[in-house]
DNA sequence: GTCTATAGAAGGATAGAC
DNA sequence: GTCTATCCTTCTATAGAC
């Protein structure tokens, strides 16, 4: 039923996402529903962003484990993203930034909950950043940017149905990654 | 009534933005709705996005006239947005983004307009780019990417209720205009 | 152009039996 | 844990008077 959940608030956003559509989805019983989510909508939109956050965290892990560069590691990450994209049809978001962009206003308790996937995102990189000898500041600085850019384009992209976004943004990320961060 | 809905989508999202939020709003006679918007809720949101895209259109305009060299450019475009994230108290978000989102997969019509404004954006940044006599191939992908990463910063930013983000890509792209695109 | 009224569907949530 | 039934609210959209 998460799983299930993520979809549909990947493709259609969390407003648009009822109980019902999750229920037929994925053939569950609907007189349970309360029962494992107490919490109603917003329990099950918690539980959501935590499975994919830990989907792309373990996305973060494999990226710099199969290379030997932070140019290769950033490089990687975001071609990875953007192969998915492409195989989904472009029809899958990130279900994090969809309750982000839809609930920061109106439900603090989903803004802390997006608030601290992109937190853990940023750690995560800008620690693997460091393992490849990035500077401390620079790590950052980079694993910030890196998640800015890596939303964004999956938004853009997945509007303009072309992986053209990624392709730059990972292009200019391995560029930034080469240099150690002093001025030209 | 456009304006009051471009503010709701930004805040709240599409799909929780209904007709009866912008008439209490904005006080519009709520029988001459569908008068005004023969096509409904969708006729809204295309116009929302509309008003949105050309205000900033205005802001690339003005952040690339005040200003003498791509890095200032970029920079400054990504520190203005800041400074109105900043100014709203981190509520009010991209009305583009919000509807690229929530209706990429259910509505072609609304997606198409999002595409376009992406990609009016993106000609718009690559144009100036190129005034301050940044290669064409260069001002592309600069642009391509400056897009993707502020969208990206504004989400994270509500999101963190900081403007840390943008801070790191604002340097990082500043970083980027100063060099001519070739690898070190 | 604006009003009231209302249809018709869908959403979130609860109660109580089994 | 799962069922059915149900309540209440909200939403889009239309009809028809003024």
């Amino acid at each position: 039923m998460i799983a299930g959940g993520l979809e549909l608030v990947r493709r259609n956003g969390y407003s648009a996402t009822s109980f019902r559509d999750v229920w037929t989805l994925t053939d569950t019983p609907r007189g349970s529903v309360y029962f494992h989510f107490p919490g109603g909508k917003e329990e099950l939109g918690l539980e959501v962003i935590e499975r994919h956050s830990k989907a792309w965290l373990t996305l973060i892990s494999r990226a710099a484990d199969t290379v030997d560069s932070a140019d290769s590691f950033l490089g990687g990450l975001v071609d990875g993203i953007a192969v998915d994209m492409r195989e989904s049809g472009f029809e899958l978001g990130c279900a994090v930034q969809a309750v982000a962009v839809e609930m920061s206003a109106s439900s603090e308790t989903l803004r802390q909950a997006t608030a601290e996937c992109y937190q853990q995102w940023t750690d995560a990189v800008a620690q693997r950043l460091q393992g490849f000898s990035v500077p401390p500041e620079r790590s950052r600085a980079l694993a910030s940017a890196t998640v800015a850019a890596l939303t964004g384009a999956l938004t853009v992209a997945r509007s303009l149905r072309s992986t053209e976004p990624f392709d730059h943004v990972a292009d200019l990320l391995r560029e930034l990654a080469r240099t150690a961060g002093e001025s030209p």
